[in-house]
DNA sequence: TTGAAAGCGCTAACAC
DNA sequence: GTGTTAGCGCTTTCAA
């Protein structure tokens, strides 16, 4: 690699001050002459220099990086969360720092640690643990925090969730007027998980009041599958609610092993993926979320935050739509 | 946010000079008592204290910043190349800078030159565009890269990819014992991006000496649709290529819309997405690439690149999988 | 076994 | 209109 050139080296050859380079560089040409200016635009161009960001931000005592604690980077969700927050980033000073916590505690403290050392301006999370006091070390060094899909409870951060709770309400209501008499939803371990808690929380609120009976089951559980099966065969009208796009091809995979008709012998709804719900027979009814505009609108509430030092509501819902399909 | 903990606190607090706190921090304790040794520990426990990175990096010379520079960020094959090169780096001192181009070319070349800017140690770059002249900023500079899922020409830097050519040729001896008499290769704009123009070329390389046609239809065409159409009706035996899993897609909603079935009507291959391929009936036969392997191979190379000036093949070749199932 | 001092690339207060 | 100088937080040489 070649030595790399510094502003001292474009101070040199333009034959001025580095000041007046540094000027130069932040667009301070009010007393600047054009002179000075061309020759300083060309020297630059000559040598290809670029400003070096760590000693800028050495300097500015800020590093323009924004941390992004995704739970698991492999899934569509994340994908579009991430396509959200660097379209919003895009047109602005900051670089976003992105890490793959693998839905594993451990790897997300550290990689939240190293987000630390790396003295990022800011950080979007989404929270593994539900107990705020797990990530104290951030609320220790007042570390600008926007939540996303999730919160930690008690409040301590602002979070940009979907509608679960409505949603689940409004969807109880339809299995209601469908006649099921039970409801299985299926998740991911649901404790300490803002989103799925709320989910299956508003389905159960919706169902108050009716005969439906609600059983969770949470395929981490090694035996889910003999759960599932055995629940179906217990009831008359079975629904299964896949709280999210995995879980939802888990539940699809099943009722085609164990050759069950959807919606005949057992009714299906699910989160997320509605882009291949519909391309299979039947197509399934979903609850689609709007992830890339959950990230866009966490990273402009960041922003928000990071620069007027705002003041944000506890919560910011953007709203999901309930897709109605042929699988109910 | 408070003020900052520096190096200076913990030697001022800790009764040393910021030189012995450096020696810590690195590790070198050769000559330390170990009262001082001690001392130091207390005083950085006691005062949550984490060393500033882009001071290390302004001092070392290097940013241990690697950035990746994807095509877009938004769909399953990024999301698994990511999750590779995210484990691979996650037990490094690096960091990863992830940009994505969304496809366009302008954002790509702002992106990298954004890179240059923080100082990048290293690139991984799935390039958007063939001619690596229009990298020529990259060359100048002697950044390391290592390209990945596509490659630029005449060769520049090592790239890592999948088995593009050959597993199309293997393809071409099914599509023979079949007997199709045509093909129709479905893409996105092919010119210029090697993965896709290796499947493609490999199709024709297997196929050479029989009498299948091949077509070359892009969904970027406006008229894709009624091109496609026409040319089925124009054929007896005809099979769809898909040569990524987002065209599979919407392949199969084409043939859904227009109620052509498959096998019987048309047959159907397709790249990627194999998750899925299985979940529809007929299940699709598709070539199945491990993009995670990919990216962890790309960032064990980049590394050894960083680290050791190796010098590497061309052409890293990750196997792909012919899955075969219904559709063919 | 430890410290003083210089310097990494940049910015900004102050001077002229 | 431009330059001198100090300093951001850290590492490292040289000296003690």
């Amino acid at each position: 690699m070649d030595k790399k050139i510094t502003i001292n080296d474009i101070a040199a050859k333009a034959g001025v001050s580095k000041t007046t380079i540094s000027r130069y560089l932040n667009d301070k040409f009010d007393n600047m002459s054009k002179t000075t200016k061309v020759r300083i635009e060309q020297t630059i161009a000559e040598l290809d220099y670029r400003p070096n960001r760590q000693a800028q931000a050495l300097k500015a005592r800020n590093s323009f990086l924004i941390g992004v604690s995704v739970a698991d980077i492999s899934n569509m969700y994340t994908s579009r969360l991430l396509k959200g927050i660097g379209d919003y980033f895009q047109n602005t000073h900051y670089q976003v720092l992105i890490m793959d916590a693998d839905d594993n505690v451990d790897r997300e403290l550290s990689n939240l640690e190293k987000m630390m050392t790396e003295q990022v301006d800011g950080i979007i999370l989404q929270p593994l643990v539900h107990q705020p006091d797990h990530y104290q070390f951030l609320i220790d060094q007042k570390t600008p925090v926007v939540q996303v899909d999730r919160y930690t409870e008690p409040f301590t951060w602002p979070a940009v969730v979907s509608d679960n709770f409505q949603k689940s309400v409004d969807l109880a209501k339809i299995l209601k007027a469908k006649q099921y008499d039970t409801i299985i939803v299926l998740a991911n371990r649901i404790t300490g998980v803002s989103s799925r808690m709320n989910r299956y929380n508003g389905l159960k609120a919706g169902l108050t009041g009716s005969q439906i009976t609600v059983h969770l089951i949470e395929i981490d559980d090694f035996n889910w599958q003999s759960q599932l099966k055995k629940t179906i065969v217990s009831y008359n009208r079975t629904a299964i609610f896949a709280l999210n796009g995995q879980v939802l091809w888990s539940a699809v995979r099943f009722l085609k092993t164990h050759q069950l008709r959807i919606p005949e012998d057992i009714g299906l709804i699910g989160y997320d993926d509605d882009q291949f719900a519909d391309m299979i027979s039947p197509a399934i009814t979903s609850i689609s979320q709007n992830p890339q505009e959950i990230g866009r609108t966490a990273a402009e509430k960041l922003n928000m935050i990071m620069t007027e030092h705002a003041l944000l509501p506890k919560n910011i819902r953007i709203p999901s739509t309930l897709q109605l399909r042929d699988s109910l």
